[in-house]
DNA sequence: TTGTATGCGTTATCAC
DNA sequence: GTGATAACGCATACAA
């Protein structure tokens, strides 16, 4: 029940001249600050609602110097993974006062450079990176470092000494993904993946080797087919597949996309999957339980990922130490069987 | 080239003082005010360059009354459809000076409320919106229409005299769809859909209507299943139709997931598809090319629906002129025939 | 515990 | 064409 004229909008000195206070007094009682009676607290949060009193952000931020805001650059909004990400960084964030500048690099080092020009004109208070495609340097970061604004690299990153990343063990991943399918008894396993340019196409290309060398299979340069992961390049991964002699009997491919555009075309080339070429992909993409055979993959949750990466900046903002920057979390991912690498009828 | 300390913010003042001219100046050549000589102008940019200048928002918004900020409200981000959507937006807005508060209702009609508050308290200067699944009233945009801060609904729209809508036209495309089933001689065709409360599947479920009724088919209410829609609602709906006799030969789903789902249940239960049923979605999600057999579907794009979206806010904004608010723009959506539907080989 | 006074960096309204 | 000056709404150092 709002009586009266709705369009003013009401401040502090409003709420100080109704109650005959002043607006600094009412200032520190909306920030619920300890020196303020409980009394005048109350009077002040009962007017304050009663009137429709919304601070004004501006002139707030304006003054201490905080834009409450995050800055988030991802390479694509439109993967599953990625808008999990962004949906576990909004719930944090909304949590606790902050607001999302979400930009996307389009996997370009350059736009990735705009971006990160962009938001240190926004000011963010933190930012939180997954790199591009073919980033490889961290100099358009180097303002905000040297400014101490917090940045977190997630999935995509790159060490630097004052910023965090938070990321899966790719090594291990792939390391998992390629034993899986050396006890399905495959003998050639070929790798698609991205330039080891990003530490995620990196790590799993290692895990991939030392899994080969682990079972005395001897790791082949010409097994490992590098291209930029998405399902149109699985798609016509598939006819280098077919040129090779012998035919791989099992390819572990750095993302789902590309694993299934690769599936699909080997399929209409009339090759059985499992049973000539079994697969495992990455990341668990709500499309590996649509394509058939179901792709064995590795799961890793994106939301969680977002939420742990929000929760540690907004714990960082909050708290006036100044947090030892260049840490580094490990999450957890998970081999998820299903019947694209299954050589063997369930388990042998 | 920097030189010398870099942390200091430079303001207007500062370059007022090096170029011994007012700040007012300043201000005006920044904006590119025109009663301001060219001479002038060039030496402030020249210097505001050299220094690294960067306007303060919170300065200029708190004195202009204008956030620079749009609002955004959708069911959820990670789906394909709306993060197309939203980079459509993006697209628009950061090419306008625009930034995106991004939020999501996780499809309830409380969280879309709270998000709009908070929207509200933010001063977005715009917002735009597409509904949650169970929204049946527009109240919480109350705030927003009487201080005239201009509303957009996309996709998943309600009429309301002082708001734009976005949208296909479901009536027609959905239509289409069921026309599509009825030239491969389905006879009996259900429809999964949302309970009606969105336009979007009131309109589907009244195109699936009208061409059954053109098609001398008598529509019949047990035919159509109301979901949510999901990957799994549409498996279990699955169930339901198994238990139908005779068994429907055709299904057009309201949306691709739910289709898919119902799909890979049934193809678990022996049926065939699409020589028994005939399958129809909607979305042309990724997906629709991955599950076998490929699904047919209506297409329109995400990207575009937000591209056209932002341009019109923006430009709304940027004009002084009061824009008739209660605009319909209808999209162009088409029907993409996949082997889903086809019982005749390739178009009879 | 509360009040006074000032400044955050802009833009806009006057003047000249 | 340019300059002085007053807001915008809030938070805080300093007083009381």
């Amino acid at each position: 029940m709002t009586n009266g004229k709705e369009d003013k909008e009401i401040t502090i000195y409003d709420i100080a001249k109704r109650l005959k206070i002043s607006p600094a007094t009412v200032s520190r009682a909306l920030q619920d600050h300890p020196r303020i009676s409980a009394k005048t607290k109350k009077k002040i949060f009962e007017l304050a609602d009663e009137v429709g009193y919304r601070r004004n952000h501006f002139a707030g931020n304006l003054r201490s110097q905080k834009t409450q805001t995050i800055g988030v650059i991802v390479p694509r909004l439109n993967s599953h993974f990625m808008s999990s990400v962004i949906a576990g960084i909004e719930l944090m964030a909304n949590e606790h006062g902050y607001s999302l500048l979400i930009s996307q690099s389009s996997e370009s080092a350059r736009k990735e450079a705009d971006s990160a020009e962009a938001m240190f004109n926004s000011r963010v208070d933190g930012l939180m990176v997954s790199l591009a495609y073919d980033t490889n340097t961290l100099d358009h970061f180097d303002k905000f470092f040297r400014k101490k604004t917090p940045v977190i690299f997630f999935d995509r990153v790159k060490p630097h000494r004052s910023a965090t990343s938070i990321l899966i063990d790719n090594y291990q991943a792939a390391y998992d993904a390629t034993k899986h399918l050396i006890e399905q008894h495959c003998k050639k396993i070929v790798h698609i993946t991205a330039p080891p340019m990003q530490n995620v196409y990196k790590d799993r290309l290692a895990g991939y080797r030392s899994a080969l060398e682990d079972a005395k299979i001897k790791f082949r340069e010409e097994n490992v087919i590098v291209t930029n992961l998405t399902q149109e390049a699985g798609y016509e991964s598939a006819e280098k597949i077919l040129k090779m002699k012998p035919l791989p009997d099992g390819i572990f491919v750095a993302n789902d996309s590309c694993a299934i555009g690769c599936m699909i075309a080997l399929k209409e080339k009339g090759i059985r999957i499992p049973e000539q070429i079994a697969f495992v992909g990455f990341n668990n993409d709500p499309m590996s339980t649509v394509i058939e055979p179901k792709l064995t993959t590795i799961a890793y949750s994106g939301f969680e990922m977002g939420e742990v990466a929000g929760r540690l900046l907004v714990n960082h903002l909050n708290s006036t130490s100044q947090i030892n920057n260049t840490t580094t979390i490990i999450l957890r991912s998970d081999l998820i069987v299903r019947q694209s690498s299954l050589k063997s009828p369930a388990g042998h």
